[in-house]
RNA sequence: GCGGGGGUCGCCAAGCCUGGUCAAAGGCGCAAGGCUUAGGACCUUGUCCCGUAGGGGUUCGUGGGUUCAAAUCCCACCCCCCGCACCA
């Protein structure tokens, strides 16, 4: 561990001195230029955010080596309100909060008190995960480093809102909002108690009518007014009459207040208990049919209005209500009813479905065992009996003209027309009520007036969406048709807010810009953000106009340069950068950005850059979890990244959170599996050390013919392994890649070292320095620091971080070795499963060639059936057409053997017939002569070979079974 | 619900696109042996069932189908995870 560390921090120091991180245009050398998300500094950064970067910088560095001219740079978002919240809420104290900064991110305490200050908090964890990516080791050109409250980059958003707005896409209007009444704001996730997302649905209020008064009853299944048969109110809840849009309703007194937020003038007249409408008649607006007002104590007078239509067939709770009543109608009495006014009241069916009965509501209360209206199940029971309905339902013929519609036709019609008729009309309410604000107070849903919005639901700019991505590579692929469901289904986007960090509105600056706007085409602001700081230009010299020339090359750029007082040759440089790095080549995140972020940079490039500048390829990755869990402060299994780093070293980590996953799944963490990158990579430390000791002399390449058949079966594996990882890299499939790497071309070398071990002559340092180098350099991208260290002390020119991609050198293929050794290696296979299945102890083990004629039937039988599949029969009398075998094997015996090796030819596949073809006839009994002394090392048994046309010791007459690259096998 | 992903031999997880080399890689765990003062690390072997000869049997969510042949292709069903916005 101390050597890893001081391995990893010499390198780091090494490269940065020599600046190779730092990329600038270079015409003579193709370029890439690769971007992550932007990491938000309201927390340092765990194991699980590495992933992500990790894997960029690893396709950074791979492309490096594969020659191109790498840009990586990195930069810090911001720009929101989590950083506000987070520094009031240290203000306050909060306790939470305090233990996650000390406890698990090990902030020293007396640095708190700084951090209440949103933009000290935010500097802060600017530094502490710039300080980690350092630590890891992650190839970024830091000199291009910027956030996103910079004012030149404000500079730079300004301009790209200014951009949006002439071509039309920043619209104005109003929407539904979380809010919190006394704040004043619109609350999201990470501004609620217990970070709950406050979910906004839309209610009907049907109006019933009660003499000149409205009843507007709150529905989320407007269809179902047709199944009405009482209303319900809670009789000791206190209700209200008012005058809302002129209109005189009676809702609960905290619906009065609720719906001020939504837009609706509304003057308190009286207020009373709702006991004293119970009794009374309503008239349901659609089916003009009176009825009655019944107490029900699951209403909940802070949910929407206070008043609820009941539909016993349908709705479990109202089925419940009613049976409630009917077991104990002496209840009724007391509201001054009669008795028997209970017994007219029965539920009434309209939607068939093909799962319930005529009463579904009566089904699922029945199934669940429900007695009680304040039971939770009815929550479920509610869900699963409008899952069935809105799917399957249909609507019956006492629904008028909605009969045979499906549910969720009827509701959104019914709802329309109920609408247009004036008898219903709109209000939103919290789904997942009560939804408390950080300050305590209970959150309503407001509808935000005059807000602003990025208009993604424009016809033709969807059709430019669209057009990206279908030129664009997805990776993985899997995941491109949900690109193109979120491009259809976005629409207006608010794009600001009233308070938090960012850039403001440029035309109306009482707004913020919010984060996931201000997001989406930064990656061009990389390109110039080190001549802004080079050469020292001031925010307001980065006029529109030296935007326009930059990005568009609009303008005259003597005109522009003069009027911003930037030097031409300087303005003209930032062009040519811009115009050089530009487009992006990969643009990475983790999946669940997927949905905004990444369809929203999409959105915004198309809009302001011509198609020849419009990203390339966006690259997304799952999570890390951690030990199978998802890691989160409540769990208390988060691992701060540097503190991982500093247990287990830069290079695990970065093992640890590729190797484990694909693209599309998440990936596991623990620390199990950091330790075993660690052992790993010393295993390999150790081996290169003792390899680097070997005099050079012995390491020059042997000439082919020196070579034995075990080296060139390892050189042939070797090319193999280059081929694999490098198709892998290509589809980053990280995973694949490090296992070809660290692990397939490792139990190669391991199987090639006991072989070499048994072997005269083998040319084993040549062959290890040239394995290694090679698996060393396809090592690099993941784990720079131990691979710089190990090439130095391989005798590697350069950096390693720089040097070339190893390519697979087709001339050291060689397939005969390669099925030499498969062959040695299911005879050793085989023999160990006969010991095994017998039981004896082996003194003396006999292997039997395959005599000649079987060679000639085998390669006959192959060579036919890659023309056709092969017949038994057909191929027997084939064969005895030739006089020469018929003679040697004698037709009982090719008719058995055909059999035998029948089933395997027909099964194999097509491009081993054809290697074993090219192969032809080889000498078993040479090749098992080679490896006798690693044979016998290995079963511990003396070895004889003989042959099956040979006199020869066979008691057990075993030597008939042989069968070419299979030889017969008689221990005793 | 909509959209996306997934269900493989104790666990994790490859394979599935391009059917046959698949009883199915690899890692972890477990067992035995080696090494070691001991532990760890490391190495070897085993880890679905049966078998005194390299073999056979039953497996890849469930049920059907296509095929000489299916973990892989088709159909239906069940289950799990993620996203559905004004929030980074």
């Amino acid at each position: 561990m101390e050597t890893l560390r001081r391995i990893e921090e010499k390198w780091q120091k090494r490269w940065e001195k020599a600046k190779i991180f730092e990329a600038n245009p270079d015409p003579t050398k193709p370029k890439f230029f690769i971007t992550v998300a932007y990491p938000y500094p309201n927390s340092p950064q765990h194991v699980g955010h590495a992933r992500t970067y990790t894997l960029a910088d690893v396709y950074a560095r791979y492309m490096r080596m594969r020659g191109f001219n790498v840009l990586l740079p990195m930069a810090f978002h911001y720009t929101g309100t989590p950083v506000l919240a987070m520094a009031k809420r240290l203000a306050e104290n909060d306790e939470d909060l305090v233990s996650d900064f000390v406890d698990v991110y090990k902030v020293p305490r007396e640095k708190l008190k700084e951090l209440t200050e949103p933009l000290a908090m935010a500097r802060y964890f600017h530094q502490e995960i710039k300080e980690g990516m350092k630590e890891i080791g992650y190839s970024i050109d830091w000199r291009r480093e910027f956030t996103t409250v910079d004012p030149h980059y404000n500079r730079f958003i300004e301009w790209q809102f200014h951009k949006l707005r002439e071509r039309g896409y920043i619209t104005r209007g109003s929407h539904p909002v979380g809010w919190c009444p006394k704040d004043g704001n619109p609350v999201g996730q990470h501004d609620t108690q217990g970070d709950v997302e406050p979910e906004i649905g839309e209610f009907t209020l049907i109006k019933f009518g009660h003499g000149e008064w409205v009843l507007p009853t709150a529905t989320l299944r407007p269809e179902t007014v047709f199944g009405v048969t009482n209303i319900w109110l809670n009789p000791k809840a206190k209700y209200v009459k008012a005058i809302v849009d002129g209109e005189k309703w009676i809702v609960s007194r905290e619906c009065a207040e609720k719906l001020t937020y939504q837009n609706h003038k509304v003057t308190i007249l009286e207020s009373f208990d709702g006991r004293a409408l119970i009794g009374k008649l309503v008239k349901n607006p659609a089916t003009n049919e009176e009825i009655y007002i019944l107490p029900a104590d699951f209403v909940d007078p802070k949910n929407a209005t206070g008043v609820v239509m009941s539909v016993p067939g349908h709705a479990p709770y109202d089925y419940v209500a009613l049976e409630n009543i009917k077991s104990e109608p002496s209840r009724l009495v007391e509201h001054g009813l009669k008795e028997d006014v209970i017994k007219t009241i029965n539920a009434i069916s309209i939607i068939e479905t093909p799962q319930f009965s005529e009463v579904p509501a009566a089904d699922v209360v029945k199934k669940m065992g429900i007695k009680e209206q304040t039971d939770p199940k009815l929550e479920d029971a509610t869900k699963e009996v409008y899952r069935h309905e809105f799917h399957n339902g249909k609507m019956k013929n006492n629904t008028g003209k909605y009969a045979g519609l499906s549910v969720a036709e009827a509701k959104e019609k019914v709802k329309q027309d109920l609408i247009a008729a004036g008898k219903a009309t709109i209000m939103y309410e919290l789904l997942n009520r009560p939804v408390r604000c950080r300050c305590g107070t209970e959150c309503v849903v407001k509808i935000f007036e005059n807000q602003w919005f990025i208009d993604y639901g424009k016809p033709e700019w969807k059709a430019l969406a669209h057009k990206c991505l279908e030129k664009m590579r997805i990776l993985p692929e899997e995941l491109r048709a949900q690109y193109k469901y979120v491009i259809d289904w976005l629409h207006e986007k608010a794009c600001a807010r009233k308070s938090g960090l960012g850039t403001r509105l440029p035309w109306d600056p009482e707004w913020i810009i919010e984060s996931l706007s201000d997001s989406t085409i930064y990656m061009a602001y990389y390109t110039i953000a080190r001549h802004i700081k080079e050469y020292e230009i001031q925010p307001d010299q980065l006029t529109d106009k030296v935007f326009d020339y930059i990005f568009l090359g609009v303008g005259n750029i003597g005109e522009v340069a003069e009027e911003a007082g930037i030097n031409a040759k300087v303005l003209e440089e930032m062009r040519q950068e811009f115009l050089y790095f530009y487009p992006l080549d990969s643009r990475h995140s983790a999946h669940e950005l997927i949905p905004n972020h990444l369809t929203f940079m999409i959105f915004n490039h198309t809009a302001i850059f011509p198609e020849s500048l419009w990203p390339k390829q966006i690259v997304t990755n799952g999570l890390v979890t951690m030990e199978g869990a998802k890691m989160s402060k409540s769990f208390g299994n988060i691992i701060p990244l540097r503190e991982g780093l500093a247990t287990y070293g830069a290079d695990p980590i970065r093992l640890s959170v590729l190797a484990t996953a694909e693209l599309l799944q998440d990936a596991d963490f623990s620390p199990s599996v950091a330790r075993a990158m660690r052992d790993r990579l010393e295993r390999l430390y150790k081996l290169v050390i003792e390899t680097a000791k070997t005099e050079t002399s012995e390491k020059s390449q042997p000439s082919n013919e020196e070579l034995t058949t075990i080296d060139k079966w390892i050189l042939s594996r070797l090319q193999e392994h280059i081929k694999r990882a490098t198709d892998a890299m290509e589809k980053l499939a990280v995973r694949k890649a490090i296992h070809t790497i660290l692990f397939e071309l490792d139990q190669d070398l391991q199987w090639y070292l006991k072989r070499a071990k048994a072997t005269p002559k083998t040319a084993t340092a040549y062959i290890l320095d040239e394995v290694l180098k090679t698996q060393i350099l396809m090592l690099t991208p993941f784990a720079p620091h131990i691979c710089e260290e190990l090439w130095e002390k391989m005798g590697g020119k350069g950096f390693a971080s720089l040097a070339q991609w190893p390519n697979p050198d087709e001339a050291k293929v060689d397939v005969k070795a390669e099925e030499s050794e498969t062959f040695i290696a299911t005879l050793l296979e085989d023999t160990a499963h006969i010991i095994r299945a017998t039981g004896i102890k082996p003194t003396k083990i006999f292997y039997y060639t395959a005599a000649k004629w079987k060679w000639k039937a085998y390669l006959k039988a192959i060579e036919k059936s890659l023309e056709e599949k092969v017949e038994q029969a057909s191929l027997i009398k084939e064969l005895l057409k030739d006089e020469d075998l018929k003679g040697r094997g004698g037709v009982k015996e090719i008719a058995d053997f055909i059999g035998k090796i029948i089933e395997e030819i027909n099964k194999m596949p097509k491009e081993r017939k054809e290697r074993l073809m090219q192969i032809g006839m080889v000498d078993e009994s040479r090749i098992l002569e080679t490896a006798k002394t690693f044979l016998e090392t290995e079963v511990n048994a003396e070895i004889i070979i003989q042959k099956e046309e040979e006199k020869r010791y066979d008691p057990k007459n075993r030597a008939k079974m042989a069968r070419p690259w299979r030889s017969a096998i008689y221990i005793e």
